[in-house]
DNA sequence: GTGAATTATGAATTAGATTCATATTAACGA
DNA sequence: TCGTTAATATGAATCTAATTCATAATTCAC
């Protein structure tokens, strides 16, 4: 037996308008085809559904039966549709974000909080843990997002230009190097420093200044928690190099003096790496705009 | 958007099975057909399904829910067939009663509660109202089985004997007509009859042996119900005709001659008709069976 | 019963699904 | 990283099945 949702359109047109005749109008067809689907019909469930020879036509208790079924059946299907109408415009999905940046989470919870506002429908999640392969969970479609400061060429993937910042060198005002008016790659080699627990080639610091110059510091000392870096710094257990942003947001920076790295400063750029399929939804859309202004918002 | 049954069920193969390739066995189609409907699928609901170069085949978050919805329609059709399946077959489905004759309910309660220990998902019902107009009712569906005993030529209507019974003239064991060893047409002109409440022209009596003879009784009193009837004429308030099996099941017989009509005796046939496309569902066949054999089931 | 409207049917046509042949792409082991 | 194998994608050809057209058969209302 071999039933099609048309089948079931046709028997449910048929009934409402009550003839083939006016049910060509709701399904665009000639009263002919319907005719010939409904004895295909008739033959594949091999029960009569209309009272033959009535006009209007009249629904055999079998046929009500049928009418029913398929209500429920083609609301089930329209209901279906519906969600990947809304999937494909962006109205819901789901975006998990890997984030490859750790000090990044001072941005993105605002940016976040903001972005509920606009859509509740999207199931918004951080993925922690693959920092290194955000990328490729990308692809996977492990994760739906990833802030990162390396764009590649890559298949199906865009990177777009979040905003730019500078790796801000801090220390304790009481520091030898608060006199400075900017600080060197050589001056970190009799350093403490303080960074997140990620590889070096990692931090803008070693990528900037210290693995170029080939420059060594005293020890390096990975810290978790962006607060817990400011809290030591401030006590001069060490020195750190921080994004703009954080210390921008941080209330615990009365304690720190600012500098920049180099005599003409550094900078570097975010970016949110989504796949091009994804990045017409609208929701992408909001999250990149949202995350574009972000710093501006925070400074405030 | 259009979608049909038909491309669930390919999505729904491809996912269990894992990969193209191997859903062509359980679809019975080369994997170009099932790649093509796949593609198909993909542009009509303008999301990714499968995380695209990886195998083997992954679903995306989407996908999942189209997989989830899926089988929740599918499953549903799948009653819906077997639904049909059941009342082709007549393992289910409805029998709506009309009785043309009064009497009959006396053998068709019992035959009923024979009935639904067979065939307890059939919807049983008895219409009443309609008697006059019952075969008419069974065209029009609204009626699946009428008793009756007028047999016709109806395109579509079988009449499926039942029983033949003898029409059995009734009377006080004080009334005069009690000496009789058999009653004709002319004993009835000075009787006061008692009948069920309908016209002449569909009682036996009337039938067979007043209306041929031109004989009008002295009084005709309609009574509804049989042991009224049986009562009534006990209490010698007059004389009836009733159906033998009506005085073969009754207990109220105590004070009652029974005669022949006639010399030789009459006889009426009962028929259920049924439309012929009904004739070979299950349920029905049972009912008439039963029906032909209730009349020594009541007697014994 | 007659005419108007509706449904059914067969043949012709058309659309669309499937296959075949083959190119492309991933996966795996050396 | 390369070659090998297996799987998927694709285009053209084919075939199936749905739709239309033309028309016959029914039904309904007056």
């Amino acid at each position: 037996m071999n039933i099609e949702l048309k089948h079931l359109r046709t028997i449910l047109a048929i009934h409402k308008t009550g003839s083939l005749q006016r049910a060509t109008e709701q399904l665009n067809m000639t009263q002919s085809a319907i005719s010939h689907q409904l004895r295909y019909i008739r033959e594949q469930i091999g029960v009569e559904l209309f009272v033959p020879e009535t006009r209007p036509l009249k629904l055999s208790p079998e046929g009500l039966e049928l009418i029913e079924a398929a209500e429920r059946i083609l609301s089930e299907v329209d209901k279906l549709k519906s969600r990947f109408v809304d999937l494909r415009s962006g109205q819901t999905g789901r975006m998990f974000i890997a984030i490859e940046c750790h000090a990044c989470f001072e941005w993105l919870f605002p940016v976040l909080n903001l972005f509920r506002d606009h859509h509740s429908n999207v199931d918004v999640d951080i993925k922690p843990g693959l920092a290194f392969k955000a990328i490729e969970a990308l692809q996977n479609e492990e994760v739906d997002l990833v802030i990162s400061a390396d764009p590649e060429e890559l298949a199906g993937i865009e990177f777009h230009e979040l905003f730019t910042y500078e790796p801000i060198f801090i220390a304790s005002r009481n520091h030898l190097l608060s006199k400075r008016p900017y600080i060197d790659a050589e001056d970190f080699a009799d350093q403490n420093i303080i960074t997140y627990p990620v590889p070096k080639e990692r931090l803008d610091l070693f990528n900037l200044l210290l693995l170029p110059a080939g420059i060594e510091p005293l020890s390096i000392r990975q810290i978790e928690l962006t607060s817990v870096i400011l809290l030591l710094v401030s006590a001069n257990k060490g020195v750190s190099v921080l994004p703009d942003w954080v210390l921008q947001s941080s209330r615990e920076t009365d304690h720190l003096t600012q500098k920049r790295l180099t005599k003409k400063g550094t900078s570097r750029k975010l970016y949110a790496a989504v796949r091009r399929r994804d990045s017409e939804k609208l929701y992408i859309k909001t999250f990149l705009s949202l995350s574009k202004n972000i710093l501006s918002r925070l400074s405030t």
